[in-house]
Order: C-alpha cells, then structure tokens, then sequence
RNA sequence: CGGGAAGUAGCGCAGUCUGGUUUAGCGCGCUUGGUUCGGGACCAAGAGGCCGCGGGUUCGAAUCCCGCCUUCCCGACCA
C-alpha cells in the first residue's frame, strides 16, 4: 500500500475527549475515530489491525476444530424470553419494535441464537461434540461507556459454543478453547493471566478470564507468587486463624482499654453518621471494630449480611452462598420496614430476618453495630452473645491483608482488561431451548454446552495499553497494521524514489505487508508518524547512505537501526 | 441514574468572571507561491465559524438568565 492511496491522517495532539493512552493514540494514529459515545469508525489503518487479530483468532480457533459460521445481529425477542435473559439482561439489550410491531434485540452475545440452531440441526451423539464460532458485531446499551474501544456500546467480538454429550466431553472442549486462547493471546504478545471468575449472567459454575493487568482495567484480580490468579470477586478469603482476627479484636472497646467482653451493650448517639468512616472517627474506634449490617434482597426476601467495617461486602459470595438468582441491595422502604430504622443505622439486634455473618466477624467482642434508630448505634456489642448469625460464611472481598487462598502467601491486588472469558455452561440453554440428541439407546439428553468469548478490539486496545512509548504505539509484529513501512526521505530524489518503488514491489513479492510512504514530506515528519502509528520495522532509505547502496533498517521496539545493503534487505527483515 | 467538568474553524485552545475597539482570535493542519530537506522547517498570500441548540434580559450577548442536547471523568452497573 502506498501511503497516498491511504486514508490516513494522523493528529499531533492528543484528542480532548480521551484519556486512556491507548484511546489518544488510537485517535492520533489514525486508527479510528468517534461517531458518537460507545460507537467508533475503524479507519482504513485500524482495521487492518482489527483484521489481523481476527486473523489469528481464525487460525487458533480453526487449530483446536472450531468451526467458523455467521449469526445475525437481530434477534427475535422470544428466544430471549424463553431463557429468561430478557428479563435479567434487560439493562443491557439494545431492542426495537420493527414496522410489523414485532420486537427485535440486537445481540449481545448469542447463547440463545447458537443453541437454537444447534437444536433444529443435530440431533444425534454421532454428531458431537461440535465447537462452533463467528466474529461479529455485538451491541450493549452499556451505562457509560469508556476508554475509547475498551468498552464501546458496539464491539467486535469472537464468540465461540461448544456443544458436546457428557460433562467429560465439555472438559474436553473447554480445554481446547482454554488452550486456543492462550495461543491467541501469546501471539499477539499479550502479557495475560488467566484467572477464576464468576460466571455471572452467562450462567454455568465455572468460568475463567484472560486479563491483561494495566492501570486502567475495571477489573482486579489476585495475583500471587504460586500461580494462583483470581477474579477478586471470587478470591476465597481464609477463615480468620491468626493474624488477621487479632487486629478484629485486639482494638479497645469505645473508651476503654478492655479486652474482655464489656458487660453492657449502650446506646449512643451518632448524629447524621451513617458511614464506617464517620462513626469510627465520632467514636473513636478503628473501623474494623464496626460491623456494617447490610440488608439485600434475595430473589425478593430480605436478609441481612454482617461484614467488619474495613471490609467490602461481596455480593458474588453471598449471592452463591444463598443459591439466589437475583440480589440486590434493598431500598430505603425495604430497610425501613425490616428494621425499624433509616438506612444507614440498621444493627443485627432484635433483626426478624436471616442473619449471615462473615467469619472475620467471628468472636469479635466490643463492637460497634447500628442501633435501627436514627442517629443511634450500639456498642460493646459481642457476637453470639448479643446476636447470632444463621451462619458465619466468606461474604466479603479479599484484601491485600489476606493471604493467598492456596498457598497463604502474600497476594497482590492489580487491575486488569478482560479481554477474554470462557464458561462451562451446562445445559442451562439446551435444557430450555430444547437442543436434545438421542444417544446410543436411543435416549434423549441435552447437549452440554461452553462458551468462550474473546473481545477483537479490546486485543488492539490492551495491546497498546501495555506496548507504546512517548513516540506512540509499538505493534507487535502479528497485529500492526503492517508489517514494514518503507521511507524514502525525499521523494524529490528520483534515483532514491526509484529505489523505494522497486524495494517495495520486492518486498510484496516476498509476501512483506509493507507500506510506502511516498508522501512529499520532510523526513522528520515521517519519523514522527512511524513512531506514532508504531510499524515493527521502518526502512530508511536516505540520499547519503543510498550514494553507497546502502539502506537503514530500524525497529521500533528498541529504536536499534543497522546499515545494510540494498540488496539484502528483504533477508534482514 | 447520582456527583464533577466541558462544548468557540478539521484538530488543540484563548476570549466568557467584569456585555460594547472583536469585523471572534491563536497554534497545528489545509490551499497557492517561494526558500528549505535525516527527527513534527521558514517566509508571504489565502480558504475555512449558526461561538452546541432553543428561549429570555438588554440599545447591544460567545459573554448575563432559564430550559434542552451532546461529550468526558468519578461512582453505581457490567459477558
């Protein structure tokens, strides 16, 4: 491709509404440009990138047996209905009524399309296990979406749907997709781990994510020296043995310096301070002597969850704990009703409702607890005496303070992209959508079923999130755009133009992706957009050097150049 | 949806507080001519604006007031 045949035009400044470092430099690379919040036009250059990791998805998919097919984006609304996601993914769904008054939604991911078809077309042990896939455009009404590409209302996503007889045949082929996405993410030189994770509305038990750890990730994971590697929505917390339940009880009661158990529970007033901080700094307490009591809603039913107050509650947990399809923070009604105080207020004493505990909560004496009065808490509350959970489980988020779940070592906390996430589904989707097959006996069964999802674009984003410098990005061979851009520093020169025509026409002989940059540029402005756009290797072509047959080949990854003959570039690259 | 910030030329910004010397500027980019030519050159001449939209106040509004829209950030949410 020649330069001036290409749409191309790239920024000096970084764009004012960006503020991820790879969203300004996608901007100002030319790779892509905003149509409106969550949408973006993929440039001619951006989606030669977008192509090329498609491009080894394809290969690493088809590797490891998936099969390539194309779904639509519009989907009728009664498959999505029959699975129940209308409902529970209802903030997610893009939905229009069409002129018939028939309500279409546009895909966000296709479990129901996929086990649909798969349920008209096989029917028989003899044609599983199959893994099925496509690359297409998925649409979320996201809340806010954010960092350019990373999280857009329209993506690109590889989404892939294994469909086999047995749970060990699922084992089979959630290995294969586990293992294909490891190779996708090492050839595209992504710096990855893989950790557990909550399966979330996708359903299923077990799931994992392919996290590329960067500053701006929205998720964190729990990284430690042994190899563990978690969601921290789902790292398991240790129960409180040593270190961690001397600091829940070691702090004094309010105003004393008493580690026993102080006879009496008192009444106090904390006016307007409804927040761990401000109760803890009115009273003089450390926060982790405070037990914030959370009620939640529970496929409807309300139920309290007690966690120490320098802790996080974890929804995740308690959520699976209790089997529940549905929780949610109760409102200030609900509170009110359960009880008998505002928000902000509510204690484990005198509760009619379920009562779980976390365990760092167990034996804690002299607490702080909310007094479901208004402005009122109580102190020297102890457990067991003074209030008694149904149970004591792991309800909170692990902190930095825990210990790895599997060796008990020293963790460490990091945010991460999400680029890919695979689950073990099950027959949640076969069992209501009818894909059945008939085995041996001629007995019918659900097919079980995987999905793997893997985020196109957010690859090129995390990509140049972890590899670019003050110059701009630097691709890593597999997914730049090209492969080599060739600079003839002055086009001017027709000796030297005349060299870079035959270099490059060599190089797409020799099946090279190569660029030339035959714009009537001064050189320093073609470094500047090399650098930016950030091609593996440039090839210099300058009045000097060529005097002597010779060109400069330079990396962008370590701005190394080296001085070769003209006739062996092409070897050298 | 709550909190914050912003919208002036293709891009990045100043001007708004304190209304009138503003015929609305600057830098980059763009066009033409010239000189340059290995790290975003220089000189000269140009083109390019519903100052986000609507209403109001005023002799007079980019500037003050009201409403709306859009965008970004933080939060809640999230395969």
């Amino acid at each position: 491709m020649r330069w001036t045949d290409n749409f191309i035009s790239t920024l000096r400044e970084d764009p004012q509404d960006a503020e991820a470092i790879s969203h300004k430099l996608m901007v100002r690379a030319s790779l892509i440009r905003k149509l409106t919040s969550g949408a973006y036009t993929y440039l001619p250059l951006g989606l030669k990138a977008l192509k090329k990791v498609e491009d080894v998805i394809r290969t690493e998919m088809n590797r490891s047996g998936a099969i390539e097919l194309l779904m639509p984006a519009m989907h009728p609304v009664e498959l999505w209905k029959k699975t129940g996601r209308y409902e529970i993914m209802d903030h997610v769904l893009v939905k229009y009524k069409d002129r018939h008054g028939r309500e279409i939604v546009l895909g966000p991911t296709h479990e129901e399309i996929i086990t649909d078809i798969v349920s008209r077309e096989i029917n028989s042990y003899k044609d599983l296990p199959k893994i099925l896939y496509q690359i297409q455009t998925k649409f979320r009404d996201e809340i806010r979406p954010r960092f350019g590409v990373i999280r857009s209302s329209e993506f690109i996503m590889k989404d892939a749907y294994s469909f086999d007889a047995d749970t060990e045949g699922l084992e089979k082929s959630y290995k294969k997709m586990y293992d294909a996405y490891c190779r996708i993410l090492e050839r595209c030189e992504l710096p990855y781990v893989a950790v557990e994770a909550d399966p979330g509305v996708m359903g299923g038990n077990i799931s994992h994510e392919f996290m590329v750890p960067s500053a701006i990730g929205e998720d964190e994971i729990v990284i430690c020296k042994c190899g563990y590697a978690a969601s921290v929505q789902v790292a398991g917390c240790k129960e409180p043995g040593t270190e961690d339940r001397s600091t829940a009880s070691s702090s004094a009661a309010p105003g004393t310096g008493d580690r026993r158990p102080t006879d009496k529970i008192k009444e106090v007033e904390t006016p307007d301070m409804s927040s761990v901080e401000d109760v803890s700094k009115f009273l003089r307490v450390k926060p982790s002597q405070l037990i914030k009591t959370l009620i939640y809603l529970a496929d409807g039913k309300p139920i309290a969850l007690l966690v120490r107050g320098d802790h996080a509650a974890n929804e995740i947990k308690l959520k699976n704990f209790l089997k529940a399809d549905a929780l949610e923070m109760a409102d200030d009604k609900v509170i009110q009703d359960v009880t008998g105080g505002p928000m902000g207020f509510s204690g484990p004493i005198g509760l009619k409702i379920r009562i779980l505990a976390d365990f760092s909560l167990m034996g804690i004496m002299n607490a702080v607890v909310g007094a479901n009065k208004k402005d009122r808490h109580l102190i020297n509350v102890n457990a067991d005496r003074d209030f008694k959970p149904e149970a004591w489980i792991d309800a909170r988020v692990i902190t930095l303070k825990d210990p790895c779940p599997r060796c008990a070592g020293k963790i460490e906390l990091k945010h991460a992209i999400e680029i890919g996430h695979t689950f073990k589904l099950g027959t949640k989707y076969s069992h209501v959508l009818g894909a059945n097959f008939l085995d041996k006996s001629g007995k019918s069964h659900p097919m079980i079923m995987g999905c793997y999802g893997i985020g196109v674009n957010r690859i090129l984003a995390a990509s140049i999130e972890v590899s670019h410098d003050k110059d701009g990005i630097i691709w890593p061979k597999p997914i730049s755009p090209y492969e080599v851009v060739i600079l003839p520093l002055n086009v001017e020169n027709k000796e030297l133009l005349k060299t870079s025509e035959e270099l490059y026409g060599q190089m797409r002989e020799a099946d090279l992706d190569v660029i030339l940059d035959d714009r009537g540029q001064r050189a320093g402005v073609k470094f500047k957009d090399a650098d930016l756009i950030g091609f593996p290797v440039q090839v210099i072509i300058g009045e000097k050097n060529l005097q002597k047959r010779k060109v400069e080949i330079k990396t962008r990854k370590d701005g190394k150049s080296q001085l070769v003959d003209i006739m062996d570039v092409i070897k050298k690259i």
